[in-house]
RNA sequence: GCGCCUGUAGCUCAAUGGAUAGAGCAUUGGCCUUCUAAGCCAAGGGUUGAAGGUUCGAAUCCUUCCAGGCGUACCA
């Protein structure tokens, strides 16, 4: 590191130095170096016990923020599909990690009500008539727009009328705004739907899609071009030019905020947005989480937002990409039908394959709470599976590693606090109550002890960075930790002080893993 | 063309510039008369795409290649 070059002292010498002025008789075992010139601590068990009783498993923020979370977001014209997966498990465990930290999160799910897609859909609808319209569910209408833009691309002709109903609606045409809000309501029960199934805190306040900007944009784009040289007319077009960006011919790649027809783009509604986010929502910080070809739009908007000051320099704009999702052949994701695969039809599968697996390990489970772990498990399946990746690049989806219940996933993580719960419940014991300082004789017992410590540097650190898999890799380590704690130790047989301080033990796991697994939109379950 | 991203075990993925590059799956072999075997223990499996460079130390940083993906003015 830099501090080591500029005082020109090798690793081991530093090392030596540091080990010469600490005094840390009172929490360290030993202390020796190893090595390049690693110190390695061996802590006391009494002061790792005394730890394990006396503090609480997470401090929060002494200074929270106001942290706006953009995520999800769906395009309202498609049913969701397993692509909308990332932005919103992934979204949806930084804000509740941001939340269990101490901040005031304020969701957005920034959906696609607006804009060309719905001109192409609604023209379409007018093409073949409101009798479609009128019995359309979600399956019907994900199979219109896809012929809707298909005959965008063959029929100039209704290519201009889909533009013109852009236009209609951008002016609130009575009629066109009568189909659009029909479609809207339907499009918006099936997302609750999705939501509710995939256990996600996001809820109807929380929506704010692109139409509720409509009245924003006019004053925005006027106060742009109260800016001297912001603005900048192109091809009948306004555009931001800024110098950073080049396009293919090595010419300033500009931001267009207003079309040649006067319509808008996404550029504009998250110019928009973005000002809302910050004047009326007072955002200390800002994270978006979508695909990563939005990468170059995000740098854009966040470079323009500086140049037109629509937020303070010190707001935190952070746009946190990953890749889409491949099938097994290393293409774009299809389903044998050719459509791609829909959320729905991935998780009414994994609660499918949950189920009937639990009928098999467990055949005890009363059909109520088969139901109820079926839920939890598959669920947990599918978000960890996603949760515990940090992937910019695609991804290879495929549903047997998606829905694998045993090795590094979340129903492993569920089955050891099942176990724990269990041995509660045989020695009739309130876990809330266990104080008793463990003995930490066993090598297992200073691994799971010292491993427990350590949670809420790892939250900490998800909550800067926005990667929740940080935290996965701890729960899954934890959780190794305490499978061989729990091969290795028995609790229940044993007497006094070993049994009450292995029960602290298991106490604190089970806590940790609850809190963990919450943080990450995952439920815990008593019985499995 | 230019820009951004990616390349790690058969497969899917980890690894604040640090120690012998780690997990899971798959394969092979053990462990249920004791708190849930969705578990535990063990084995095999690597020139981190290639070559240079910086550093006491590089999967990680720099340069040049190779391969793949995405973006590149009125879609999002």
């Amino acid at each position: 590191m830099g501090a080591a070059k500029r005082i020109r002292t090798n690793p081991r010498q530093l090392a030596t130095d540091v080990l010469a002025e600490v005094d840390l008789d009172d929490l360290v075992e030993s202390i020796d170096i190893a090595g390049p010139g690693f110190l390695n601590i061996r802590l006391k068990p009494s002061f790792l016990s005394e730890q394990l009783t006396k503090t609480t498993l997470l401090e929060t923020e002494a200074q929270p923020k106001c942290i706006v979370v953009d995520y999800s977001s769906p395009n309202l014209a498609k049913e969701m599909h397993v692509g909308h997966l990332r932005s919103t498990v992934i979204g949806d465990a930084v804000a509740r990690t941001l939340e269990l930290v101490g901040h005031d999160v304020i969701r957005q799910n920034h959906i696609g009500d607006w804009g060309t897609a719905f001109g192409r859909l609604l023209a379409y609808l007018d093409d073949v008539g409101d009798g479609l319209a009128q019995d359309a569910d979600l399956r019907n209408i994900e199979k219109l727009y896809v012929k809707a833009s298909s005959r965008f691309g063959s029929d100039s002709a209704f290519a201009d009328r889909s533009r013109a109903m852009v236009l209609a609606l951008q002016s609130h045409d009575a009629d066109a705004m009568a189909k659009w809000e029909h479609f809207m309501a339907l499009a918006q029960q099936h997302m609750s739907e999705i939501y509710t199934k995939l256990d996600v805190s996001l809820q109807p306040e929380h929506t704010r899609g692109e139409s509720s900007y409509n009245a924003d944009i006019a004053p925005l784009i006027e106060d742009l071009q109260k800016q001297n040289d912001v603005l900048v007319e192109s091809d009948g077009a306004l555009c931001i030019f800024m110098s950073q960006f080049k396009n293919k011919d090595g010419e300033i790649q500009p931001m267009i905020v207003q079309k040649s027809d006067g319509g808008y783009l996404y550029h504009t509604t998250d110019l928009a947005a973005l000002r809302y986010r910050f004047d009326t929502l007072h955002a200390d910080r800002v994270l978006y989480f979508t695909d990563a070809r939005q990468i170059l739009h995000f740098e854009m908007l966040f470079a323009a937002s500086r140049l037109a000051n629509l937020v303070e320099p010190s707001v935190l704009l952070e746009h946190h990409p990953f890749g889409k999702v491949l099938g097994k052949d290393g293409k774009p994701l299809k389903s044998r039908s050719g459509d791609n695969i829909l959320l729905r039809d991935l998780l009414d599968e994994a609660i499918e394959r949950a189920s009937s697996l639990i009928l098999e390990k467990n055949p005890e489970l009363d059909e109520t709470q088969r139901d109820e772990v079926a839920r939890a498990v598959a669920i947990g399946a599918v978000k960890y599976a996603d949760l515990s990746k940090n992937r910019l690049h695609d991804y290879t989806f495929d549903w047997d590693e998606m829905l694998a219940f045993d090795g590094n996933t979340a129903p492993y993580l569920q089955y050891a606090f099942a176990r724990i719960s269990s041995i509660f419940e045989k020695g009739n014991i309130d876990s809330s109550q266990c104080i008793e300082p463990p003995k930490l004789d066993m090598e297992v017992e200073r691994q799971l002890a010292v491993h427990l410590l350590r949670f809420q540097e790892v939250v900490e650190h998800v909550a800067a960075d926005a990667k929740p898999h940080y935290l996965c890799a701890y729960l899954y380590e934890l959780t190794v930790r305490f499978m061989r704690f729990y091969e290795q130790c028995p609790i229940l047989s044993e007497e006094g002080p070993i049994r009450d301080g292995r029960l602290t033990l298991c106490s604190r796991t089970a806590a940790t893993l609850e809190m963990g697994l919450g943080a990450l939109g995952i439920r815990v379950l008593a019985r499995m």
